[in-house]
DNA sequence: GCGCTGTGTCCGGCTGGCTGCTGATTCTGG
DNA sequence: CCAGAATCAGCAGCCAGCCGGACACAGCGC
């Protein structure tokens, strides 16, 4: 069950040509929206994007939202391999070989999203005609890789409260809104999710994030997370 | 103290036109060398690539050898965030944003290694008057996507011991050859190496690749490891 | 209202980090 | 090609941090 809406992408392929290139100031989103067979769909918070083993043949720009890449394993456990921000493209597996693939991660609905999906041959057709796609496609994906670059940066610290302190500041960056007294990871998170992202267990998050609290380093409010301060929390790290 | 040795790239600007695009079949690798700009290096092992703190002008591909980037802390540890195989891009970073950026990572060659740089701006270029050469970097840093994530996946094993033969694995893939008793990873792997891209210790790393040793499932000659069956080793993490 | 998910806490046991030391291997400069 | 230096590998003992399991309760959605 996908629970998609889709309001419908342009039934009528949208005259791609020179428009992005003509226009500097264009983004990824503008140029995902003028592609042919493009579909702007909305996804409920827990609903699955796509299961491993789907046929990878579209790409995906994270418009809204956040979404979650994981691996389930035949355990039951289940890993988190991203927590995709907004501008986010996913999806990218089909861009690779021609041939035929799966997807091997699971993508869900981390809040309410909305995306563009588009279809791998429809990106690659985009960019033929139109260079200036392709060096902004370039440029996401570069982001993503200093992204998931980062996220490897935290999951090599040795103790878990390094961890989670690097975790927290990588969701900061990511999800962060600042408010009157921080900055506020606007997710709800469960000591569960987090402990899949960082490779931990739901009842050593609870310790940690309650000795943070007790620190006065952060705050939680229903599930929101607030970092008073970033810099004090990352000496929290040596 | 850099320890490169230039090999000259192509000092009057490569006719890039539409030259990759005419030719199905041409690689990233060609692409690259056609650029304007563009430099074919040899660095020796050890040898530093960039430094933390570099300006970010250029791209590089790796053309042979292995790449490590890793990350410096102040307390003087090193956490390996990539171990870059034949053919990946890195230093993607300065595609990003026009505004200038420095590079946070420390790039070393891993072993003897030739590589293609080309300054930013050139790929640029070359990808707006041919836009062949932004699909195949756009493969190129979707393969690099790929193979970071796995690393992730990896890195949220629980226990050392899965960690480590997740690792392994992904070393057989990315470096492996296949010999008559199974694959050898062609790397000169210190234990303190392999502790600092998995997050552990060295004196750990002894102690279970001597378990994984005695168990029958690899041989360890002179720094290069052999998995004799990948598939065997695989079913030591559930 | 009830049930489910999420949070907080306790405890026993073991993994894995830390320290210190020794012998082996590799690298470097003369 | 050799000698000294530096890095690397293996071993042991100690101890903290974290996992596993279990349980009670709070909050939220239905």
């Amino acid at each position: 069950m996908r629970g998609f809406s889709r309001t419908g992408g342009p039934s009528t392929p949208a005259p791609v040509g020179l428009a992005a290139a003509a226009n500097g100031a264009s983004t990824l989103l503008d140029v995902m929206r003028g592609l042919s067979g493009c579909v702007i769909e909305t996804v409920e918070r827990g609903k699955t994007i796509f299961f491993p083993g789907d046929p990878a043949e579209r790409v995906y720009l994270l418009r809204r939202g956040a979404v979650r890449l994981s691996r389930v394993y035949e355990s039951g456990e289940e890993i988190t391999v991203a927590l995709l921000r907004e501008n986010s493209l996913f999806g990218v597996l089909s861009l690779l070989t021609g041939q035929r693939s799966d997807r091997f991660y699971h993508a869900v609905a981390f809040t309410r999203v909305e995306l563009v999906a588009a279809p791998a041959g429809s990106v690659r057709r985009a960019i033929e005609q139109d260079s200036a796609v392709g060096l902004l496609l370039l440029q996401g994906l570069s982001s993503r890789i200093l992204q998931t670059e980062t996220m490897i940066e935290t999951l090599t610290h040795r103790d878990m409260s390094s961890r989670l302190v690097s975790f927290l500041l990588v969701l900061c960056r990511d999800f962060g809104v600042p408010g009157s007294e921080g900055i506020t990871i606007d997710l709800r998170l469960s000591h569960q999710a987090i402990a899949e992202a960082i490779g931990s267990t739901r009842v050593t998050i609870t310790r940690l994030l309650g000795d943070l609290r007790q620190a006065g380093l952060v705050q939680i409010d229903r599930k929101k997370i607030t970092v008073f301060d970033p810099v004090a929390l990352a000496k929290r790290f040596s």
